[in-house]
DNA sequence: GAGTGTGAAGTAATTCACAGCG
DNA sequence: CGCTGTGAATTACTTCACACTC
């Protein structure tokens, strides 16, 4: 466990959720020990920083040997937070919404939706796998109602801080944003954003011809996954 | 337009998006100059990130007075690769292929769906606004007749290798991967990956009580929108 | 005077390289 | 003897601060 861990930057983390991620693919095909190197080949990085992260919180690994699969999957579940569920709430049913909903990777980790919001009349009272979608009036009650302790949100960027305020005011600390505006928050709450067209224009910035400087080459492997 | 530039960093890129988007946003607030200051509490980042990132690509402002919102909002689409359509094809037409062809954003920058494919017997032959959903069996030969230039691979991560063997040998050089693998590609393929479970799970890091040390403070402002 | 553009300074992240352990 | 764990070196990124321009 984590062994008085000052600065932890934000990508190491990420990468943490990846090994996790090559780790249960590990697992599923019965492999007992991973090296840093193979971790590193198909998480995407290098072996290095593979055993930079994982010291970041301890030594998991044995000299000569390498990381157990299992054991290793299990430190970083307990590191990133995930030994317990997580109640998450969906604000905004729309298309990405839902798929968000029935995204099955979700669930498997442990993270389990508790409510549903819109501001559609007409959706408002379906049910979605049971789950009653709510009216956005009721925001700050029904999230507290549902205990919920990290929001989605899948929302226009008109309403966004509208939304975000409320969401703040019923005590969430967690917010993942897919609405394509900078919503402001106070100190305390986290937000992390899914940037739809940032992730393509970054790749049309790639793809164009390269004119007289070799851009493209200049950017590193965004890596995959 | 560009001047001779290097070490333009992914980051760099993905900031330049973003404030392509608070241009648009301020265009339509009728707003005509902007500071660099402004650009960057809308845009989440400091004045002097700004004025650096702008400056690896030319001199478009003006002292004393900050940025034509206009004209910097065209010198931005144009340094993206945004001043011409491009052509995308969906792989993989599950709820969250359906929720980015229908996403109006990519639409509005000027991508364009020429093309759509599936495995599922049950979906093949379908009509997606007009767009007929093509058997996988026919990746690679359709992809090449629909011109496609960007695929979006809204797959599992099963058969994620695979189709971008196919993808890569169709003459496909930009991939935004949703599948939850690292995939390979060849030189000269850029791949970028959105990792749902990641940016969720760097959340419930954060959202952990701090036992012994203070991670949730090491970590940096994620951002948002 | 206000605000850009940019070298220089400061931080942060990654890679190197190797001692040390299993 | 293979592979981890980690300080040291390197590289990348960000912030500072100020000369310069409108």
């Amino acid at each position: 466990m984590p062994p008085a861990s000052r600065k932890v930057s934000e990508s190491a983390i990420r990468r943490l959720s990846i090994y996790l991620r090559v780790l249960e693919r590990l697992e599923r095909d019965e492999a007992s020990t991973v090296s840093s190197r193979e971790l590193a080949e198909r998480a995407g990085t290098t072996a290095a920083q593979v055993r930079k992260d994982l010291s970041l919180f301890g030594s998991f690994g044995k000299r000569g040997l390498g990381y157990s699969v299992d054991s290793l999957k299990e430190e970083l579940r307990e590191i990133l937070g995930l030994s317990r569920h997580w109640k998450v709430a969906l604000v905004g049913a729309g298309r990405m919404g839902a798929a968000l909903f029935e995204y099955p990777h979700f669930r498997a980790r442990g993270f389990e939706f508790v409510a549903i919001f819109d501001s559609d009349p007409a959706k408002i009272g379906k049910r979605w796998n049971g789950l009653r979608i709510q009216s956005a009036a009721d925001l700050e009650s029904g999230l507290k109602e549902a205990g919920a302790e990290i929001v989605i949100l899948t929302i226009p960027a008109q309403s966004a801080q509208e939304v975000t305020d409320a969401v703040v005011r019923a005590g969430i600390r967690g917010i993942l944003n897919f609405a394509p505006v900078q919503i402001k928050v106070p100190k305390g709450v986290r937000v992390n954003a899914v940037r739809l067209t940032v992730e393509l224009e970054a790749l049309t910035f790639a793809l164009q011809p390269e004119i007289s400087a070799d851009r493209g080459a200049a950017l590193r492997e965004a890596g995959a996954g």
